[in-house]
RNA sequence: GCCGGAGUGGCGAAAUGGCAGACGCACCAGCUUUAGGAGCUGGCGCCCGCAAGGGUGUGGAGGUUCAAGUCCUCUCUCCGGCACCA
């Protein structure tokens, strides 16, 4: 048979057909409001592996939606670009001795080939490369235009660092303790870092996740992520001047026993006694030593702590408590200050039970009046006891009272940490900052971008970045800015690259500006984007805050750099299902990729897409196994069949047949459930095998254009479709009106069958309807109708 | 611990509260054959039965409803995220 389906044909043939039309090549500026459709795949790291059909999916996926938006009369834009800074290819440039921008180049000249072979209707011409000084003179604007803003400050600071890949990591690039990248511990360093001040905008990225059509779960990452917690910052004496204290527990003030300074906590030098110095010197030291992981671990175990000498002064209550140090506090959340209260709070129970400290409840529960036990903590709320004033009062009704009495302050708190964009590596956007001799800081004039990359440099990383061992830097910034003068030698973390690169695919040859405004307006936010959940919290959030901060703040002006439209970028999300292959991600290093080249060649490029899609529903992961392509083949055969056999076969299909296929599937492509669309289109060629008139097949064509666009082609041209492609042929709409209500027929209250009627169908009709469908039985005597939903039959029994 | 999500044949999975298992894979039987790891026809949840047919069935226990995989309550298991965040 298949001789009658020569896939390697048809694809050659329309493929050199869909090139002489450039078919897929948009102008962004010709779209108005309501035509305009932005589908955008998240742009893939171009490693030298290539692309594997866990990568497919993603790809097959965004490009039906792409097409099936052409269909219904969109201007689509769909591009396709490469984030090609980055360790992978700095490391596999070091381990072949190639250059990473030969190493990337070549990656990504293959990856283009690969991604050639999808059928996709990528639009090429509108392709961005991160490593290119015509892309990265504009990431290096965007940091000065935080940094011109405030958004973007060099600071001292306790950093993540992966100790092998010998550069700082942003908090959301440590997983589990672990470098995101290699999987190596991470540890501690302090060290003077960029940072973008994302927190400052967490109110806002929290908010606007209300106004996108994200996946649940999604949102819940980030709102998790984003961790806002409400609470008072109440101020304790000290020897040392007040302390600020961050709680959510203000009811509880009257059960302090101790406070506890993180051991970075800035006033713990003054406060120490002089017999503790020696204890608390060691304390620090071995704080200093541990690991993140070795920190965290203590959750389970005892809580380390030292005791300073000193005391502080409770509001309200004026009882005098001992100051603690302990590294169960974090410097980085709140005001890296906690009272403890061992009655209602876990951790506070666990660090004063290993230092004997005294535990007093203040809110009563049945276990706190009745049992002794200091180990039983309660931290629901009751009436609160030895509280002073506040004795007798429900807990969670006095919390304003209490914060007002001690004069504290409501504030706000998030999990949220500020985003560490320095890197010590080479194969990154040079930070455009230049230090005078004093070692201040200036920004790089604009007119000196791109800030190029120097080339003179041996690029192993030896924990400082390459770029400081570059004489041709270190001349270049004196030459421009004068004698002393040297650049910033950290590179930008690549998530900064990819945070903007959406908005450079409008205009990826612009010359003069990162992004044209007018144009993101028309064309922005995206209205499909699609990529795996692994960027929930990474590329995701850091996009968003960009994204904002544009929408914020403007050149001199008071206008925002984009329209605020755009705050949101990202309308709608899909988060594509990985492929596994033996349960894990599909990886080169783990040894179980599987390369579509040869399904390719064997089934043909439409029935991998086919089956990319039909192994189960795009948001779930599918384990890969090769057998079902089978299924997909066998159906585009018997298509090709139906197609040599259709010019002389009588049409067997009513209208109400094809357009009950159609709603189907129109809602199917609508809910992203790819699997069933081919199902039904399977199963509606089944049923009218033999019987498919070239009039139907050019209409069934269309519908499967989106996922198999080559036979697509191919089966409407062969069916008189007189278009040059089926890219110009209109989405089918129903000739026939839908019978809207589905009635239920009940006889003496027991289920017999439904019945397909109008929406507004009067009871004689219904009835007329089951009668004819054998659901009456004869000796009806009485029957009651609810409109639309159910006809019950009462009739008498035998 | 907190927050999400999911449990349906041998497998991937379908099912606006209305005949569970569509569609495909695998398997079985028969046919065909120019070889088959090709093609065609039929069968295929489980139990009883030669069959017609009957019973039973969506992790478990209750509930709502004429009707529950679907809604509600409780519960078990698995997956993902966050977690010493005050």
């Amino acid at each position: 048979m298949k001789q009658f389906y020569d896939h390697a044909e048809i694809e050659k043939k329309w493929r050199a057909r869909w090139q002489e039309l450039s078919l897929y090549s948009v102008d962004p500026t010709t779209a108005d409001e309501g035509s305009a459709y932005y589908c955008l795949d998240m742009f893939p790291y171009p490693s030298g592996d290539g692309l594997h059909v866990g990568h497919w999916r993603g790809y097959v996926l965004s490009d039906v939606y792409a097409r099936l938006a052409r269909l219904k009369g969109k201007k689509v834009l769909h591009p396709m670009g490469f984030d090609a800074f980055g360790l992978p290819a700095e490391n596999a440039a070091i381990k072949t001795k190639t250059h990473p921008k030969d190493y990337t180049d070549q990656a990504i000249a293959n990856f283009t080939k690969q991604l050639q072979q999808l059928g996709a209707s990528f639009d090429w011409s509108k392709t961005v490369n991160t490593s290119s000084p015509d892309y990265y003179r504009w990431t290096q604007w965007l940091f000065l235009q935080l940094y011109k803003h405030g958004h973007a400050e060099k600071r001292d600071g306790q950093v993540n660092w992966c100790p092998k890949d010998e550069t700082v990591l942003a908090n959301e690039q440590v997983v589990d303790g672990k470098c995101e990248r290699c999987g190596t511990t991470v540890t501690k360093k302090n060290l003077s870092q960029w940072y973008f001040k994302t927190t400052s905008l967490a109110q806002e990225l929290l908010d606007g996740l209300d106004q996108v059509n994200w996946p649940e779960h999604v949102k819940t990452l980030q709102r998790n992520w984003i961790g806002r917690s409400v609470g008072a910052e109440l101020s304790f004496e000290s020897p040392a001047g007040p302390i600020a204290v961050f709680t959510t527990r203000p009811d509880t003030l009257f059960g302090v026993t101790a406070l506890v300074l993180a051991p970075e906590h800035p006033l713990v030098d003054k406060l120490v006694s002089p017999e503790q110095r020696d204890a608390v010197t060691a304390y620090l030291a071995e704080v200093r030593s541990k690991t993140n992981i070795d920190r965290q671990q203590q959750k389970e175990t005892a809580k380390t702590a030292v005791f300073t000498g000193a005391a502080a002064r409770v509001p309200l209550s004026e009882k005098d408590v001992p100051i603690w140090i302990a590294d169960y506090v974090l410097m980085d959340y709140g005001t890296g200050a906690v009272m403890s209260v061992p009655a209602h709070d876990e951790r506070d129970n666990q660090f004063a039970r290993t230092h004997n400290l005294p535990v007093v409840p203040v809110i009563q529960s049945d276990r706190s009046t009745v049992e002794t036990d200091p180990a039983l903590v309660y931290e629901g709320d009751g009436v609160l006891i030895d509280a002073g004033e506040f004795s007798g009062r429900v807990a969670s009704e006095v919390v304003s009272d209490i914060v007002a009495a001690a004069n504290g302050k409501t504030v706000v708190t998030y999990r949220l940490r500020d985003w560490l964009v320095s890197r010590q590596r080479y194969w990154g956007a040079p930070i455009p900052i230049v230090y005078d001799p004093d070692g201040t800081a200036h920004a790089v004039n604009e007119e000196h971008l791109p800030l190029e990359l120097p080339t003179d440099v041996d690029f192993l990383p030896g924990g400082e970045s390459p770029l400081a061992r570059s004489a041709e830097y270190k001349e270049r910034a004196e030459k421009l800015y004068g004698k002393g003068w040297r650049f910033e030698t950290d590179t930008l973390d690549t998530f900064v690259d990819s945070s903007w690169y959406f908005l450079r695919y409008l205009t990826p040859n612009d010359a003069t500006k990162p992004f044209d405004k007018q144009l993101v307006k028309k064309r922005l936010p995206v209205d499909l984007y699609i990529g795996g959940i692994e960027h929930a919290t990474l590329h995701l959030l850091y996009a968003r805050y960009i994204a904002r901060f544009l929408t914020k703040y403007g050149d001199d002006s008071s206008e925002p750099y984009l329209d605020p439209s755009v705050a949101e970028p990202f309308k709608q999300l899909f988060n594509i299902g990985m492929i596994t292959l033996h349960g894990a991600k599909m990886s080169k290093s783990k040894g179980n990729v599987v390369s579509p080249d040869p399904l390719i060649e064997h089934y043909g490029t439409d029935a991998l897409r086919g089956y990319e899609l039909f192994v189960g529903p795009m948001d779930i992961e599918a384990e890969w196994s090769v057998n079902g392509i089978n299924g997909i083949h066998r159906f585009l055969i018997k298509l090709v069949e139906e197609v040599r056999d259709s010019a002389n076969t009588e049409s067997n299909i009513s209208e109400e047949d094809f357009d009950t296929y159609l709603r189907s599937i129109d809602s199917m492509y609508e809910g992203f459930r790819l699997n069933t669309v081919i199902a039904e289109a399977m199963k509606f060629l089944n049923k009218h095998t033999g019987h498919v008139s070239s009039e139907i097949m050019q209409k069934f064509a269309v519908t499967l254009y989106p996922i198999f666009p080559y036979i697509s082609e191919e089966i409407y041209s062969l069916c008189g479709g007189n278009k040059d492609s089926v890219f110009f042929a209109p989405w089918p709409t129903p000739t026939t009106t839908v019978q809207q209500a589905r009635v239920t027929v009940l006889v003496n209250q027991k289920f017999v069958g439904t019945v397909q009627v109008g929406e507004d169908a009067a009871e004689a009709e219904v009835l007329d309807v089951a009668r004819d469908a054998g659901f009456v039985p004869n000796n009806v005597q009485r029957t009651i109708y609810k409109p639309g939903i159910a006809l019950n039959l009462i009739a008498p029994q035998e």
